[in-house]
DNA sequence: CTGTTAGCGCATTCAC
DNA sequence: GTGAATGCGCTAACAG
C-alpha cells in the first residue's frame, strides 16, 4: 500500500495529526515544519486515503449522477452543466449507469451511491421503481430527478414540462395549418411521453381533431423507433406532420419517409423534440422544440447545494425550465390555420 | 446518520461481529441468528458503510472509467463494453471526467480516482502528462488506456491503430482512383492524429503522391472543424476526396460542401473515422473506417481482472482491435489506380 | 505551535 | 456458533 499519515510523521520524528495538519491545511502549523512534511510527503509519494477521511468525517465533497444511457446525446448536455456547477462549488462528479427500468438493476446502482457519504445524487430520466425512490429517500442524501417530472409532490425535479411540450409544438403545426398530426416514438411510461401524449391530445382537442389511433406510435425515442414510426405511417397516409420524440427518432422519421418517396417538409414535416446538435447536421435540419438542458445541469448541482446548506426548511423544488420552438427546415406552412 | 451495524446487535442482544458475518455472508452463524438479524437490518433500514469497509479492507469492486469530455459519440460505445463486462464480473463503475488535456485538470480527476481502493482504472482517449502518468502509476492500481495508443512500452493500452487507420483509408481512397486526398479534423499531438497523419503520410508517398500543405486541416474533431477545414478547401479545390478525422467532422465535411455547391460523392468523396451510428443517418451515408469501440471497453475490463489476478508477470498489455472499411454512400469510385 | 487520546463503521483474528 | 478485542488511516477535540 501507499504511505500513510503515520509513516511520514515517524520519519520526521513528529505525531500524526501534526502531519494531518498540513495535510488538510489546517492552520496553526509553524512554516518550517510545515515545508518539511509537505517535502517528505511528496517524497513518499503520499496519496490521502479518501476511505479514512470519509469515514471521520462522514461527508465528502463529491456528487453522484445516475444516468439511464448514454446514447442519446442529451445526458452529455446535461451532465456538461452538472460539472461546469461542480467545478465552481469545489464538487466532484461521478456517474454511474442505470440502464433499464428494471428495478433491480436500478437498486445495484442507486446502492454504490447511496452507502457513500455524497453531498448529492442527480438522476437524469431515471424513473425509479416505489422501492428504490423509498431507499434513495431513507438515504439522507440530498437528491434530485433531471430531466423528468414526477407526480408525487414530495420528489424534487428539474425539467422541461412535457406536458407543454406535447401541448405546443402540436399547437405550433397547428397554427401552420396542420390538421393531421403525428406522435412518434415516445414511450407509454408516465412521466414523459405519457404527459406528451396528454398535452398533443389536448392541443388537438382544441383545435376540434379527433387523432386517430394510427398517429400515436410508441417507440423508445431511438432512430429506428423513428423509421419503424414512419413505416406504420406509410408513403399513402393521411398525415401531413410528425412530432418525434427525440433528434435521432425524427431523423429516423426523415430518412424512412425519404425512402418512403415522401419529401420533406413539402410531403411531411417534421418536428423533432430535443434540439441537440444533430437537427443541424441532417438535410433538411430539423426544426425542434428545443430542451436547455445544460440549465438542468446547473440548477440540479445549485439545488443540492442549497440542501446541503440545511436551512431547516426541506424545501422541494420542482421547476420547469425553459423550451423553445427552433425553426429550422423541416416544416413546411400550409397556410392560415382554422 | 442510518443504522449502523452496532445499532443492529445492541437491538437484538448480540456482538457486532455476528451481526458483520451475517451481512457480509460470512459462513458460520446460525439459520434462526441469520434470520433474526437479516430482519431487524431491514427494519433500520440498514446500508453498509463502504467507506468503513474499503478502509479496513483495503479493497472494493468498483473500477473507474476516465474520459475527456470529447462530444463525440464513441465513448458511450466503449463505456457500453465496460459496463457489460464489469457486470458479467461482478464490478461496479464510476466514471468521472477529466475536461481538457490541462495538466491541473487531470490531476483534480486522477485524485479523485487514485485516492481510492478502486480495482481498477481505464483512460479512455486521454493523454495524461507525464507527471499524472507517473502518479497514476505509483498508485498501485491496474490500469490501461483505451482508445489511445502509447508510444512508451511500459504502458498497457488497448486501441485502434492509428498509423494503420491513416494508411489503409488513403490506400483505400487510392485504390478508388484518387489522387488528390485531404486530411481534415485531426489533432496535431502525439498518439492519435500525428499517427494518422503518418500513415496518410506513408501512403500517398508509396503512391509517388506529394500532399500539398493545404490537404491536411488540423482541428479538434468536431463537426465544427470539419466545416471549417472544408471552408479552407474551399470550393474550387483539387481534392476529390477528403477523410474526416471523425463522424462528426465528416458530417461537417458533407455539409460544408454542399453549401460550397459541391456534390457528394460526385464531385467529391468522404471518408470518416469512426463508423459511428452517425454514418447512416445523414444523406449521403458516409462510408467509414470503423473502430470496434465496444470491444475496447471489452478488453479493457478484461485486462484489469489479470491484472488484479496477481501473477508474477507485470505484463503489460499493447493491443490493437480491428478497424473495417464499411462502404456506404459517400465515396465516388473514379475508376483505375495508377 | 504540537502531542495525546479517542473513535468513525466495519472485518477479522482469536478465544470460548 | 458466538463474543471480545484489535486496527484499517485519518480527523477532531483537548491538553500542554
Amino acid at each position: 500500500m501507499t504511505a500513510t499519515i503515520k509513516d511520514i510523521a515517524r520519519k520526521i520524528g513528529v505525531a500524526p495529526s501534526t502531519v494531518s495538519r498540513v495535510l488538510s491545511n489546517k492552520p496553526g502549523v509553524g512554516p518550517a515544519m510545515t515545508a518539511k512534511i509537505q517535502k517528505v510527503a511528496k517524497e513518499l509519494g503520499y496519496q490521502k486515503n479518501r476511505a479514512a477521511v470519509e469515514l471521520v468525517k462522514q461527508r465528502s465533497n463529491v456528487i453522484a449522477a445516475v444516468v439511464s444511457s448514454v446514447k442519446t446525446s442529451f445526458a452529455g448536455q446535461i451532465i456538461e452543466g452538472i460539472q461546469t456547477e461542480a467545478e465552481k462549488n469545489g464538487l466532484n462528479l461521478i456517474i454511474v449507469y442505470s440502464h433499464s427500468a428494471d428495478p433491480i438493476e436500478q437498486r445495484k446502482a442507486l446502492s454504490t451511491v447511496i452507502e457513500r457519504p455524497l453531498r448529492g445524487i442527480l438522476l437524469l430520466s431515471i424513473a425509479l421503481s416505489s422501492d428504490n425512490l423509498v431507499l434513495l429517500q431513507n438515504s439522507q442524501i440530498p437528491f434530485c430527478f433531471l430531466s423528468i417530472s414526477l407526480d408525487k409532490k414530495t420528489v424534487p425535479f428539474i425539467s422541461s414540462n412535457d406536458w407543454q411540450i406535447g401541448y405546443q409544438s402540436t399547437q405550433f403545426l397547428l397554427k401552420k395549418g396542420h390538421q393531421h398530426i403525428g406522435l412518434a416514438a415516445i414511450d407509454k411510461y408516465p412521466y414523459t411521453g405519457r404527459l406528451r401524449l396528454a398535452g398533443y391530445q389536448q392541443a388537438l382537442k382544441e383545435a376540434d381533431i379527433t387523432p386517430r389511433d394510427s398517429w400515436v406510435q410508441l417507440g423508445d425515442y431511438s432512430y429506428a423507433a423513428g423509421k419503424a414510426a414512419m413505416l406504420h405511417y406509410g408513403a399513402d397516409t393521411d398525415l401531413t406532420a410528425v412530432i418525434a420524440g427525440s433528434d435521432a427518432a425524427g431523423v429516423g422519421v426523415l430518412n424512412q419517409a425519404r425512402i418512403l418517396g415522401l419529401k420533406v417538409p413539402s410531403d411531411l414535416s417534421i418536428l423533432s423534440i430535443d434540439g441537440t446538435d444533430i437537427c443541424e447536421m441532417v438535410q433538411p435540419q430539423l426544426t425542434s422544440i428545443s430542451q436547455d438542458f445544460y440549465s438542468m445541469g446547473i440548477e440540479g448541482v445549485k439545488y443540492l447545494q442549497l440542501l446541503g446548506g440545511q436551512s431547516a426548511k426541506p424545501m422541494i423544488e420542482q421547476k420547469y425550465t425553459a423550451t423553445q420552438i427552433v425553426e429550422r427546415e423541416s416544416i413546411c406552412d400550409l397556410g392560415k390555420s382554422r
